[in-house]
RNA sequence: GCGCUCUUAGCUCAGCAGGAUAGAGCAACAGCCUUCUAAGCUGUGGGUCGGGCGUUCGAAUCGCCCAGAGCGCGCCA
């Protein structure tokens, strides 16, 4: 029997209408969107109806009186223009979660054909601490990277650093500017570096000369002069061992390390492919593909700028020849600013053009800014762009607030340990509300970051369903010291077949959201799943069940909820704490 | 100028392979802790789905036009 409630009823649909010559495309039901009426609902005969021009009503009545013999449904009916509204068995619901609980994937599938997929989720540069910036492409791509992972994918993420771009020049020449040369530069720590990095920034905003400086620079060192590299070398480490702290706080995981600089030697092997094929030109000093063919009018990519140096597209489409070649990609997923979305359709088409990718699906997931109140992108008092530290103290803190003190705790060999238990479950929830609050939204639109939000963890947030989690801990605990074991589930109430029938959802919900790449249908389904919980939490007592039969019932939709939810916040990469300390 | 995206409740957003009474959260208001953690629950108010035209039995959803907002547009990444 398959685990999931409504492919079930679909596959019960599609025999009946194969057996009444019908379209099985048309045979889909959806949860209702009039739970009054029934369970599910099926559209299938009003477009059946459109496409073979008859009655939608005749074919919905005939699909309904053939469906009527199924023991499985409790209630069938024709409404409006052609709706069919069923409802199923309590037993049938039942067995699905029975089977839900007994499965070590709580009866979710996994793909036909599994992919070898690279996630370019990353981008953080040398010498920049992470921002607001960083914090979505990193969420969404560990969400996603678990995600796919999950339903069977083989995927490999990859930070993608931004090593060998003007930046690189820009302190360099900074640095030789202040010291004289580059020989201090293997003393400099992550906050000098930084440093150095935001005066050259200014600087050649300002100044011209300076700015052509640092791109002579770049390119030079790109084409190996040998002090510059030894420097940039230290540069590199210092930053990347600065980011990786920031990412393991956040969760987000990264399986290669790679950077722009590790495409360099396939950047020149690109070059000169798109040379030797003809597609590349020389326009005013630069090496360029030209792209202006295509149905929409794009700036070319260039290839080699004037002064010599390469450009970032050149990387990108060299770090595809080599995720093709090396890491066998059947698929990229590159999660990164929608504002990118031009210079993605640039390198996916140069690099078709090129005949690097016959076998594999190209993707831009373009995410929307992090945006302040003021609609614009997110920036703090004084102008700047928050880092993601001081976000994370920030949210910290809030959370701090209603947490007891380590003092007042029981049950600890020492303070101290109190405390570390304590600091460990403040991370916890304030990464929670930090990720939840980012991937609630959908990935394409940006949203406002309120920052006063941060004061409060109620309503659609991530601590409001890690409290659910650690609510269905405790009864669990006292159900356990009380002798009640989780039983076959008997629906006796509204709000017990409410919580059996959402949870019955999980597979669909997984695999859309995979097929979507979309992590905000897994959030909203928490957040709808933990809200129907509460509800039934409110109206179902357990301890003070009528029957142990109904108590061991209501037990096992408990933990069934429970292990689903923390699946679902595993899969978002979200912490669940078995408890939830409170004043 | 060209291109892309967007406009749904006071605010922030879902819904958009057309379908039955457009949903959440926050904010507002009214209730619920001697019973499984009140970071919770129950209820109320609040919407000409930017405007117009069209396709359709049926449009927030599809097409066209208009208005407004944001973003991007060869040597930054």
């Amino acid at each position: 029997m398959d685990l999931s409630l409504e492919q079930t009823i679909n596959n019960k649909l599609a025999h009946c209408f194969e057996q009444l010559g019908l379209d099985t495309r048309f045979a889909v039901v959806k949860p209702s969107d009039r739970p009054d009426l029934s369970d599910f609902q099926c559209n299938g005969a009003l477009a059946l109806a459109k496409q073979e021009h008859k009655n939608p009503r005749e074919i919905a009545s005939q699909i309904a009186a053939v469906l009527e013999q199924d023991a499985d449904f409790s209630k069938i009916s024709v409404d409006g223009p052609g709706f069919i509204n069923l409802s199923v068995s309590d037993s049938l619901i039942s067995s699905v979660l029975c089977a839900m609980a007994q499965d070590n994937r709580l009866g979710c599938s996994r793909v036909a054909n599994p992919h070898k997929i690279i996630l370019d989720s990353g981008g953080p540069n040398v010498a920049k601490a992470l921002h607001v910036g960083h914090l979505r492409s990193a969420v969404i791509g560990e969400a996603i990277r678990r995600i796919e992972k999950f339903v069977g994918n083989d995927i490999i993420s990859d930070v993608h650093f931004g090593d060998y771009g003007t930046p690189m020049g820009m302190i360099l020449g900074e640095i030789i500017r202040q010291d004289g040369d580059l020989s201090r530069t293997s003393t400099y720590n992550i906050e000098q570096i930084s440093d150095f990095y935001k005066r050259a920034n200014a600087r050649c905003k300002e100044n011209e000369a300076e700015k052509e400086e640092a791109s002579r620079i770049t390119a030079e060192l790109q084409n190996g002069n040998p002090e510059y590299y030894k420097a940039w070398q230290h540069l590199r480490q210092v930053s990347v061992d600065a980011v990786k702290k920031n990412y393991d706080v956040l969760g987000a995981h990264f399986d290669l390390w790679l950077g722009e600089s590790d495409a360099h030697q396939a950047s020149q092997e690109v070059i000169k492919m798109a040379q030797e094929q003809g597609i590349s030109e020389v326009d005013d000093g630069a090496t360029i593909i030209r792209l202006e063919e295509s149905n929409k009018p794009k700036p070319p990519v260039i290839l080699v700028k004037s002064n010599g140096g390469i450009g970032y597209q050149v990387t990108d489409i060299a770090t595809i020849k080599m995720r093709v070649d090396d890491l066998k990609a059947d698929e990229i997923i590159y999660v990164v600013d929608k504002r990118q979305s031009l210079h993605f359709e640039q390198v996916f088409e140069a690099a078709a053009k090129l005949g690097l990718v016959k076998h594999t699906k190209l993707q831009h997931i373009g995410f929307g800014t992090v945006n302040g109140s003021d609609g614009k992108p997110f920036k703090t008092r004084d102008g700047g762009v928050m880092n993601l530290e001081d976000l994370i103290t920030l949210s910290k803190d809030k959370v701090r607030e209603s947490m007891p003190e380590a003092k007042d705790l029981e049950g600890f060999a020492s303070e101290a340990e109190a405390q570390k238990y304590i600091d460990t479950l403040v991370e916890d929830i304030a990464i929670a509300a930090i990720k939840f609050q980012d991937l609630k939204n959908n990935i394409a639109s940006g949203y406002v970051f309120e920052l006063d939000d941060f004061a409060k963890f109620e309503g659609k947030t991530g601590p409001y369903i890690q409290y659910a989690i650690a609510r269905i801990n405790s009864i669990m605990r006292k159900a356990q010291a009380a002798g009640i074991q989780a039983g076959d589930i008997i629906i006796t109430n509204r709000e017990e077949r409410d919580l059996a029938l959402k949870l019955a959802q999980l597979n669909n919900v997984v695999m859309r959201t995979h097929e979507e790449k979309e992590p905000s249908i897994i959030s909203d389904y928490a957040y709808t799943l933990a809200q129907t919980f509460s509800t039934f939490y409110n109206a179902s007592s357990i301890m003070n069940a009528a029957t142990p039969a109904e108590a061991s019932s209501r037990l096992r939709l408990a933990s069934l909820t429970r292990d689903v939810l923390k699946l679902l916040l595993d899969l978002l990469g979200i912490k669940a704490p078995e408890v939830m300390l409170k004043k």
